[in-house]
DNA sequence: TTTGCAAAGTGGTATGACCACTGTAAGGCC
DNA sequence: GGCCTTACAGTGGTCATACCACTTTGCAAA
């Protein structure tokens, strides 16, 4: 437990010191998830700083998630929570307009990947869940809000099914803003004509396709799907400007 | 017994108050970024709270890429950095073994499908880049190190050409982890016959594929591509085990 | 006018003290 | 003796002050 710690480097400034000293030490092993830090106190006599200046980097690592500091208990080293990452992306991106349109690049890539991958390795309870998000899909295909919700859930249960922690991560990642992209879409195309049988047959085109587990049929179908679904939401806009009569909302 | 705190309207604890204050600036667009703050003595009485607290607040927005401190300047706020992406995603692989190799699985996800917009959107300038990237794999084709950063920097210049903001920041979330796998890979393989004669080939005729303009091509010989290093990596391992006296270095 | 230097303002750090919360162990009560 | 209460020690949370290091500014001297 109070094993000697490593000699922090002297040639960066305070705070930055203690930062990469925890880097270090979580890179390297020697501290995991779970695991209790030495008091404040000790540490910043064991780091040779300050108090504050060793708050300053526990708190920021508490900010990224890799903390938890519990008041009179003590510091405890916590495994990394995507829903940082997820609230960083969402700020971050949100910056940027059109930012939506772009997202659904890398959703295109990881799905089509992470359907490869689901062709492999999923196991029947895999199968059986997708289904299920399927199913939901189907029920609720006449409400935008819902619809677009179970639609993103069907998504999610594939890049889950693939079992790659990478793809997963980086897909929650952007969760956030799929979620948003998906119910938008669906609002944007829910009067165009025959969105609706198309949207079940699709999704359930890339489900047989994944339990055939024939990964290029399976891609194949996505990537048809992803692309039809930016047909219908083309025709959307020339509907809404063609026939202004059919925007009674 | 206590003292109230009448000045404070919030019900927050000290740094909290202080982030939540600052988020709420950023959200509602009366900080943007260039903006500068007031001085850390200035700040902290208006907020009510020590100068070592509101420094835990400052030096964690910092960390996130919100805010860049200079010294004797000032701090100012930042649009936020990807860089903490990368640190992020750095601390995530130490707390999963053997992510080096799922990261494999997003690397080829994100390639694949920046390939394919590459052969759409690419202007000549883009072509001119990648292929001095190639120039400069075959150079340093002798040598793991050099030549796996050049094999890095070549996938690098692809994703860029692609001209997609979501997929260069998720490939950049990982491309410390990606540039240790390129070097890692390199070095593995180095000794395994025919090595060097295929990777020029291979990154060859990827880029040809590009330059063509065939987004079926490219990705089918950039799936190749890591298929057969994979195969390679195997063959490393096969080598290893049967003469033993290979492993002089 | 140009150059050099000192002062003011800023972030960076250190110190010591005190408060608030938690767990534990000693003590008192039944 | 067993249970409850209480006091204590350890921890994070906060504060105030002083001082150091860096940057800019402006004044004064050459």
């Amino acid at each position: 437990m109070s094993t000697v710690l490593a000699e922090a480097p002297d040639d960066l400034l305070g705070a930055e010191k203690v930062f990469a000293f925890f880097r270090d030490e979580l890179l390297s092993g020697r501290l995991k998830p779970g695991d209790r830090l030495l008091s404040e106190r000790e540490l910043s006599l064991r780091l040779g700083v300050s108090r504050p200046v060793l708050r300053e980097a526990l708190r920021s690592l508490s900010m990224l998630g890799f903390l938890d500091i519990l008041h009179g208990k003590g510091a405890y080293v916590k495994s990394a929570d995507i829903s940082v990452l997820t609230d960083f992306f969402t700020f971050c991106l949100a910056q940027q307009p059109d930012i939506l349109d772009d997202v659904m690049q890398a959703r295109i890539a990881i799905e089509c990947q992470a359907i490869r991958l689901v062709c492999e390795r999923a196991s029947d309870g895999d199968f059986l869940r997708i289904g299920s998000k399927l199913s939901r899909l189907m029920e609720t295909i006449n409400d935008p809000e819902a619809g677009g919700e179970a639609d993103f859930t069907f998504h999610m249960a594939i890049v889950e099914a693939a079992r790659s922690p990478a793809l997963l991560t980086l897909y929650q990642a952007i969760s956030e803003l799929l979620r948003r992209s998906h119910v938008e879409r669906r609002k944007l195309t829910v009067q165009v004509a025959g969105i609706r049988d198309y949207l079940v047959d699709a999704h359930r085109e890339v489900y047989l396709s994944i339990v055939a587990r024939d990964p290029d049929a399976a891609e194949t179908r996505l990537r048809e799907h992803f692309a039809i679904g930016d047909e219908f939401r083309r025709k959307s806009f020339i509907a809404a400007f063609s026939k202004a009569e059919k925007q009674e909302d």
